[in-house]
DNA sequence: TCTTTTTGTCAATTATATTTTACTTTTTGT
DNA sequence: ACAAAAAGTAAAATATAATTGACAAAAAGA
């Protein structure tokens, strides 16, 4: 998997770190790290909650083409 | 979880059975009947998969307000 | 009605997402 | 350069997504 850049940039332009959006959606620092790096696909719940503090859409930070 | 209903009648308008579309994307029958009756939430990955073989965006299919 | 297909459901097992603890490396600010 | 914060990484444990096999209920077609 790649590395989800979008979800980096969606956060760095809320200016929380990987430890501020963890705890804001209620995964480990950890798992943010991993799922930034895509070392593994997260839940579609978890995705939604992501996207509800970053104020994007599931298309806008996790969608992939190919695959 | 609620049943996804939108989940359901995408399917329906592909005239695929539950069977149909778990073969298409890789998972078992029982994995796609739980998914459609929110029994517990899928992998990113596989929500992908779904919306590909069905042409839907991960919005149409899987976003779900409040939660 | 009868038959077949599709869906619903359950228990037991396997695969993997996520946690916890802990340490190293990189970045940022002074 | 120095200190502090943030990010990267890893092993072992836990939670849960997904599998397998099997059977019952419901829907569809003849």
């Amino acid at each position: 998997m790649a590395k989800n850049l979008k979800l980096k940039a969606a956060r760095a332009e809320k200016d929380m770190t990987q430890a501020d959006l963890a705890a804001a959606v209620g995964v480990t620092r950890q798992t943010m790290n991993a799922i930034e790096k895509g070392e593994y696909n997260p839940t579609i719940k978890l995705c939604r909650a992501i996207c509800r503090v970053l104020g994007r859409t599931l298309d806008d930070l996790f969608w992939e083409d190919g695959e």
